[in-house]
This record gives structure tokens, sequence and C-alpha cells, in this order.
RNA sequence: GCUCGAGUGGUGGAAUUGGUAGACACGCCGGACUUAAAAUCCUGUGCUCUUUGGGGCGUGCGGGUUCAAGUCCCGCCUCGAGUACCA
């Protein structure tokens, strides 16, 4: 009997799903466990051979997990929103729902047909309404909340209000916008309710603020600053410039250092870790004020090195900074506003480009020294950011190369204050070393003792304090699209105002164009039907709005983050129409064990998520700050695209052709052609060639060899129809290999589809795991698959041992090998998993079965234990082999054989022994003897007396269990 | 520039964390079966010398520690990822 892998896939598929096999209930006896996938964005492309990797990884897991006793939860969904199926939808007018339920559709086609476990009955979408209800559920929870710091959490924004009317603000110690005006209780009770408002709105953990922020004109919207790469936008490549607009922001700086601290108790990849330590940027250092000598306005600083303090020879302000015209002299404005104007143009991009150039302006002003009071020049400086810290800082060009090249270009004097350092050529900033001279009361303390000393003193004088900065800014939370979670905000008096929970969601609304209105404004100004009444609390026609019962609801929706960032705790109840979850799934289902995924998502989705769990953990909806305790990046499965060579040649007179180079003759074309020509028309008198172009050749034309088929390039290519292939000697003509990306336009697209139709999805489940470690990016090649596809045939033949190949076990007992090989395997196995090593463990399974084809096992009691060892890496044999050993109930359920020492454990083990170094023979020794025993019997060998020849041996190595050594 | 990570046959990659480097697979060479192809099976396959017994060299490069180094230490080189005027 063959293995007719398509047949067996498709009917153990159905039964899956006919049976619910993978349904995962949240009342259970057994320990929870917990796997989880980064949930896909469905795009028009659907899956490559690239994309299901980490979800095999993960199915591996799940299944091994089940075999172990714990109840699995294994779920999938789509991240549905998102810029493609709006551009789509642009280009076409096809509402983004429908191409978006189209792509769905195939993808789930496609994550079938791969044989994955997953509960089917939990998807979520992010763009059903019955799942962003939720999502502008949390947005609502955020909005009504406020950071104590005294508590360090979020708080209801009620206990705040009470706050305010009881003391006023001044004792508030609170994460908030820092342009707020001291006030008293009786005050805050006098104000009015819109004044009220805006108060709470610099204080709530989401808040409006005029951002300047990342505008793409072309795609008509706002990007987060990882949505652009070198300048220009992720998706297209557009250009990107910097705009004020009214935004929603999320104040996750609140939790910097939390997220921070976190980090330390999950057990996620160091890279990752150390990638969203960089992003929060934590700097300890101080804040400094400087007052300037008129007016005395005061300027703060932050600086990392106070105890540098005595070497500040000017202060550097930056351009946007507001203070710059208030303080700039009449005989300095022309120079700083024909600066500003200069920087002000200058795009991001530009200053990227050029980090180089040093420029500024001399503002006239003067500051005063805090200790010195020696005036201080003020200066103004692009180098310096508006964005980060003050946006001042205190020059030290003595201990700051940026400083010091500063000060050098304008001639600012630069004194040392470092005891025995050269600073004629460069600043010297190495903490470590530094003694520090000619400044007062820090002279001859080392960097620590100074640090210290300086803050003390500034804090004496009122004029400083020791402080920690992050780099993490809060994250901009609207977005200038349509297919997005609309926000449940209605404006009135221009203040936001909340759609009360009982009403959510507020769904989408329908809209003639998918582009910004002609006003600028976003996609959703386009709709008719998007007004609030408050008193049928529906949403209805915009005409109908009044300003007073009827109000313009808010233009912006969501960015792609929002509802991926609680979408692994949504799975735990996914249908609750109440709650958000039930208490008692997530205090059933805690946390995510294990979360696989790409390291893309570093500092965008995974620090979001973080954060929204921590808010969510302060409210306590969820039992848990960290959402997931260990996480995998899968490494990215690259394609192999194929190039063919090119140069364009032409007869006189003639029209142009092109003549392509065989892979092996690229080097000398020019002797290659010569020798083509011999053999061309005659009418070669006047014959021209330019240089080599290559193009992309779609790589299911070539075969294993690298071999091109140039009938099928030419009907693929037919503006290369007439093109002239110059072979090889075996009358074949190669292609020229590269490493890339896998994507559409290079070619190099490999589909699951056609592998598992050929092969098999067991065959592809076991192959992508057998290419290479899971974290490691690699190239694909189809070639290999035959490898772990004979494996598969191999180990059907195992079963199948009867007349006409059909199927039979014997029931007795196996052999003494056959016992070995199988507890051989269930311990590497076993192990391998636990250590996501799947790829060694394919391995392992085919030795395994070599072994047990040679030593003719037949018997159940080894083959039963294999099916259920194979069945998490090739479910769909496994369940076949199962069924035909005569079990009625699925593989799933079977539980993982034991490993038993005693049956690897004979009564000698083969010792090594070699001399000086170097391996000589082997020499079979009772297990349990002790080291010296060890060494007395192997003295006594016969062959041991050989190889020294009558010395007597310098020293005798013996590590029990490995190697005996001796040196003669 | 800074921060991580990685360099092993023709290729993907193993190596129990200091103990016979190259498991397993692809590819290739040769063979069996076949009219033939496909499929399947068997043998060989790091490089090199060889008197066919075996010898020498081999994990990016140069040193070091050790009886023993792909693995540990020091100094380089190359590639990949992230980040970028962060005071």
């Amino acid at each position: 009997m063959q293995y007719n892998f398509n047949e067996i896939e498709a009917k153990w598929q159905k039964y899956w799903a006919d049976n619910q096999t993978f349904k995962a209930e949240n009342d259970s006896d057994k320990e929870k466990f917990y796997v989880l996938d980064m949930f896909p964005y469905p795009s028009g492309a659907g899956l490559h051979v690239g994309h299901p990797l980490g979800y095999i990884a993960s199915d591996i897991y799940a299944r091994y997990k089940r075999h172990k006793g714990f109840n699995v939860l294994h779920p999938q969904g789509y991240d549905s929103f998102g810029l493609p199926a709006e551009q789509y939808a642009i280009q076409t007018g096809q509402h983004p729902a429908v191409t978006t339920a189209a792509n769905i559709k195939t993808y789930r086609r496609q994550l079938d047909q791969l044989g994955f476990s997953f509960d089917w009955s939990r998807e979520v979408r992010t763009s059903s309404p019955e799942y962003y209800k939720w999502t502008q559920w949390v947005f609502i929870q955020i909005f009504n909340s406020w950071y104590n710091k005294d508590s360090d959490k979020a708080e209801e924004i009620e206990t705040l209000i009470a706050k305010f009317s009881k003391d006023g603000n001044a004792n508030i110690n609170a994460v908030c916008d820092d342009d707020i005006e001291d006030f008293t209780a009786d005050e805050w009770r006098a104000f009015t309710d819109v004044k009220k408002q805006e108060i709470l709105l610099k204080y709530r953990l989401t808040y409006l603020a005029d951002t300047e922020v990342n505008w793409c004109p072309a795609l008509g919207t706002v990007l987060a600053n990882d949505e652009i790469v070198n300048g220009v936008s992720e998706r297209g490549g557009h250009p990107v410039v910097r705009k004020k607009m009214t935004q929603w922001s999320m104040r996750i700086s609140a939790y910097a250092q939390r997220l921070l601290d976190g980090l330390a108790k999950i057990d996620w990849p160091q890279p990752l870790k150390d990638s969203q330590t960089n992003w929060i940027g934590r700097s300890e250092g101080a804040s400094v004020t400087f007052f300037t000598v008129e007016n005395s306005f005061p300027i703060e600083v932050f600086t990392t090195r106070p105890d540098t303090i005595f070497g500040v020879s000017f202060m550097t302000l930056a351009p946007e900074h507001e203070l710059v015209s208030k303080i700039t002299t009449s005989d300095q404005k022309a120079e700083v506003e024909a600066y500003i104007e200069a920087t002000a143009k200058r795009s991001e991009r530009d200053r990227m480009a050029d980090v180089k150039t040093i420029s500024g302006a001399f503002t006239g002003a003067y500051a005063e020294h805090p200790f010195t009071k020696e005036p201080v020049a003020i200066w103004i400086g692009d180098y310096v950011l508006a964005g980060y810290g003050t946006g001042a800082v205190m020059s030290v060009p003595c201990g700051d190369q940026r400083d010091y090249d500063f000060a050098k270009h304008f001639n600012i004097p630069i004194p040392n204050i470092f005891e025995g350092v050269d600073i004629s050529e460069e600043a010297f900033s190495d903490k470590d070393k530094t003694v520090i001279t000619n400044s007062d009361f820090l002279n001859g303390l080392p960097y620590k003792k100074a640090v210290k000393r300086a803050i003390f003193e500034l804090e004496k004088i009122g004029q400083g304090a020791g402080k920690i900065n992050y780099r993490l800014r809060d994250a901009v939370f609207s977005r200038q699209r349509y297919w997005g979670e609309p926000f449940p905000v209605y404006y009135v008096d221009g203040m936001p105002q909340m759609i009360a929970n009982e009403h959510l969601p507020v769904e989408l609304p329908e809209v003639e164009k998918y582009l910004p209105t002609e006003t600028g404004e976003p996609p959703l100004g386009n709709a008719e039907v998007w007004a609030w009444d408050t008193v049928t609390t529906k949403v209805v026609n915009n005409s109908e709005i009044n300003n007073t019962t009827v109000f313009p609801l808010e233009l912006n929706t969501m960015p792609g983050w929002a509802g991926s960032s609680q979408y692994f705790n949504r799975y735990m109840d996914p249908h609750n129409s109440e709650e958000i979850f039930s208490q008692k799934a997530i205090n059933y289902w805690q946390d995510v064990d294990l979360y696989i995924g790409g390291s893309e998502h570093a500092t965008g989705h995974l620090l979001y998520s973080r954060f929204w769990q921590k808010f969510m953990f302060d409210k306590g909806l969820v039992p848990k700050d960290e959402f997931a305790k260990k996480l995998i990046n899968q490494g990215m499965i690259t394609g192999t695209s194929a190039f063919v060579h090119f140069v364009t040649a032409k007869f006189e007179n003639e029209k142009q052709f092109f003549i392509a180079i065989n892979k092996k003759d690229l080097n000398n074309v020019d002797a290659v052609i010569k020798k083509w020509r011999n053999t061309a028309p005659v009418n070669s008198k006047a014959f021209k060639y330019g240089a080599l172009i290559s193009t992309h050749v779609d790589v299911s034309l070539i075969n294993a060899s690298d071999e091109l088929d140039i009938e099928g390039f030419k009907k693929w290519r037919p503006d290369f129809e007439d093109s002239i292939f110059i072979k090889d000697d075996g009358e074949v003509f190669k292609v020229v290999r590269e490493v890339e990306k896998m994507s559409k336009s290079k070619y190099n697209v490999v589909n699951p589809d056609s592998i598992c139709e050929e092969y098999g999805a067991d065959s592809l489940r076991l192959y992508e795991m057998f290419l290479g470690p899971l974290e490691q990016s690699k190239p694909w090649n189809t070639a290999g698959i035959t490898g772990t596809h004979s494996f598969l045939k191999k180990l059907w033949r195992q079963f199948h041992t009867g007349e006409n190949a059909s199927f039979m076990v014997s029931e007795e007992e196996p052999s003494k090998e056959s016992w070995k090989t199988l507890h051989k395997t269930i311990k590497k196995v076993e192990e391998d998993i636990d250590n996501f090593s799947f790829n060694t463990s394919v391995s392992t399974f085919m030795i395994c079965v070599n072994e047990l084809t040679a030593q003719k096992c037949v018997s159940r009691k080894v083959l039963e234990p294999l099916a259920i060892l194979v069945s998490p890496y090739a479910p769909h044999i496994a369940e076949e082999l199962w069924n035909k050993l005569g079990h009625t109930r699925s593989i799933a359920t079977a539980t993982f054989p034991t490993f038993e020492e005693r049956y690897l454990v004979e009564s000698s083990k083969e010792y090594p022994i070699s001399f000086n170094g170097k391996m000589k023979f082997t020499l079979a020794l009772s297990l349990d003897l002790s080291k010296e025993e060890i060494e007395t019997a192997v003295m006594a060998n016969e062959k041991t007396q050989q190889q020294l020849q009558g010395r007597e041996p310098k020293k005798i190595i013996v590590v029990p269990g490995k190697i005996v050594n001796i040196v003669g």
C-alpha cells in the first residue's frame, strides 16, 4: 500500500475539523499551557513557504504539550485592519472589508492544508465590530485614567478630580503635560466645565495634543517613527515631512521604568530586550537651571555629566526652543531668524544625511553660571533636538565631542577641567579615568563622587536636582486612515467626549472615497452618516449636527497596534459580549507561555502590548503585568532568486536583440561573444553589443541544477523572445543564484500549495524544521525536500511490511537493539523540543527509522510510541498510522512515551583511550567503576601496555563516563 | 560611530557546552533493478600525499591557556541585524 499523503492529509484535516479535536476548554483540571503565534495580516498575495515557519514550530510545541497532558490553548486570528487593503480600495474602489474577507479565506485554506492544531472556534479579527468594540473599550479605560507616580500605577480619573477639589494640584505627583499651571481647590471648583476638561486632558493617559508628526503626503497619513525607514515610508517608499497636527497620544512614557524593569522577568531573546532597552533609552543625570542675565529667564537643561559643570563655556538651545525668540538680542535677530528658517526647511532626511556639518547661531544673550556666576553665551544649534530632554544643553566642550566640534567651529573657548589630559585634539569623555580640576568643590573627585557632590550643591542653591531621562516618547495614536478602528469619541465645544460603554461598538461608517477630503481631513471626513446623537445614542447623518444634542464624531482612526495589543487576552474568551474577557477565563489562562513571531516587532507591537498589559494590570483586569513569559523570534526564510544576464546586441541596420550569457561565461563575455559571432550569420560586419544587464527569472522556470527552461522563459517574458542563449558545453543554460528576501517582485516566491500537492504537508512541515535552527534566517531551496519526503515513505514502509506492502505490525517483543533505538529517540526528541531545537530532532527521526529498518523491527511496542513521537511534526501520517494500529481516538490525546534509562544502559560503556592526546583505541568498561578502578583496569589492559612500551605514564586523566587520557 | 549576533565540506547544517569535527540531509561519483525513464535500493564523498599499510593538514586570521580548543582568553578581519547628533 502506497503512502498516499494527499488522501491521508485531507482525511485527517476533515476529521479534526468535524470532531473539534483541538478545541480548548476554559474549564479543566489539567494544567494550562498557552502557545501563541503572532497573528497574520491577511495580504492579497497569500502565504509563501516562509510564512508558516513559526506556525509549524508553535504547532509542534502545542501538540507536544498536549501529549504531555496539558490543556493547551493554541488560537489563531487575523490582524485585519491595515494599509494595503485601504490602498487597494483607493485604487479599485472595492471596500476593504470585501478584499479582507477574501484574503482571509485564502489564508484559512492555506493554513488548514498544513494541518495546524489551531482552535478555530476562538478566531478573532481586529476589523470585526465584535472585536474592536473592546479595543474601543480599552481606549476609554485609558482615557479615564491618570498616572499617579506616588502609587506608581494608573488610577481612575475620578481620584484625581477628588484631589483637585480637595487640595488643588499643588501636591499631585503625576505623569502629565509640562505646561500645567498651579491652581487651588477653590480655583478648581470655580473653573468652567470646559476649562476643567482641558486641564484633565493634560493628565489623562491618552490625550489630545498638537504633536509634530511624520506626515506622508503621498499616503495622506501620519506615520510612526518605526514606520519610516531611511526617511521614507516603510510601505511604498514615499517621502515624509514634519507637520503639526492635533493627535491622540498614549502616555506610554509613564511606564518607561516599568517597561524596563519588566524585561528582567521575561524570557525573551537578548537582542530583542536590548533593542527595547535602547528604545526606552534611560539615562541618569541631573537637571540644571541657568538664568539669563537679562530678565532672568530660567533655562532648564538635562545633563548626564553634572560633574563637568565647571567646564561649561556656552549653552546650546534647539532652534525650536520657545525661549529663543524672547532672549535673542536685536543685533543677533537677523542671523538667528535666518538660521531657524534654514533648519525648518531641512527635512528630517537631510538632517540625517549630513550629521557632520556644524551649524548654529549666537543669540547675543548670556546666562549666569550657577556656581561661578560667570556669563555663559547662549547659542542655538540643530545638533540639539527639541524632542529630547528639555531641548537645551549646557555645553562642555572639553568633555563632549559634539560640544567640542561646535566650540572649535565657532571659536568658543574650551576650558580644561581634567587633570593631566590633553584636549588640544579632541574632547575627553572617559568617565572612569576622570579626575577633575579647576572646579572649586569638585576638585580631585572621581566621576561618581563628583556627580553626587554636584547634584548636592545644585539642590542646595535650588538650581537643579538629580533626574532620570528617557528617550521613549509618547506614542501617537491617531491615523488619517479609513481602514482602522474608529474612536468612540465625539466633540462638544472642541473637547473630546467618550461614548458610553453600553453603546459600543461605534462602527466604521461607509464612505464614497477612501482618500482624505479636499480640505485635508481624514477619509472619515467623507462619511455622510458620522455624527453622534446623544439623545437616541445613535450615529446619525452629519446634517443633523446642532451642537446641542448632536455632535461631530472623531475623524481619525486608531493605528495598527491598537488591535494587536490585547488580542492574546481576548482569545481566552473571544465571544464574550458582556466583558472583554471573563475574570474566570483570564484567571485560568493567566498569560502566554510561549509566543513565537518575528523580531521586526521589537519596538512596535511588542513594546505597546507590554504597555497595554501593564495598564490592564493596574486596572486589576489581568493577573500578570507581562503578557508573555517566553518569546522566540523565528528567523526569516529567504528566497533564492535567479538571474539571467544579457547583453543588448545589434547587427548593422537591423533590429536590436538580446544575447543571454551562461553563468559560467560571465567573466569572459567578450571571448564568448566573439566565439559565437564566428558561427553567426554572415552579415556580422558591423556587430555591436552593450554592457551586461541582468533580470530576475521566475524560480519555477529553474530546475534543481540551476538550469533554465528557455522555452518557458521566452513565453514568460515575450520581450526576450528573439534572444539568443549561449549555452554551456552540456547544452544547458545555467542562471546565477542569489539569496534575497522572498518577494513577489523578485520572482523567488515558492508557494506552499504546490509543495503540499507534490510532497504533502507533513514533508513540508518536517523540511521547514529541518532547514536549520528556528531563530536563524535561512535560504529556501525546494530541492532538499526529497530528504524529509523519503523519510516519511520509509516510516510508512516500516508499518507496511505485510503482503503487497499492506499494514502489518507484530505483537512480538522487540529486540534489545530496537528498544535501545526507541528510547534513544524518545530522549533526544524530548530534549530537542524542550530546547526548541526542532531541526536536530528531524535528524533523530531519520536515524531512528534507518536503524529500525536495519533491525527489521516491526514490533508494535516500538512502532506505537514512535508514531506519537513523530506526530507533533508530521501529524497526518501519525494520525493515519495510529488509526491503523487500532485506536479510535485521535493521536493528539495519546500520552508522550517516557524515556527509560535501562534501555540505553548496558553493562559496560566504551571509553576512548588516548595517548598523548591522540585517540588510539576504545575499551569497554563497567559503568559502575570508580575513577581509580577505571585507571587500574586501563593500566592492566594489554593495549595500554603496548602503547606505553614499558614507560611509566606521566599522568592519567579519567573523566568518568567520557574519556581516559594517558600522557606517556 | 555605538549595541548585539555570526563565520565549520560543493550546499543547508550537527557536535551531549572543553573530550574521536563534519551527525543528518541535499548535491555529486559509481553500482543494482529497468528496453528506457521515473521511483527505489546499495557503495563512496573535508582537503591532500601515498609504496593502499597508512601519513600530513584541516572549524575566518594571528597569538595564548590546557593532556585535550569549533567550543575558553587576548588582538585582528569579514558578514548580518538593530540604532543613530539622546546631551
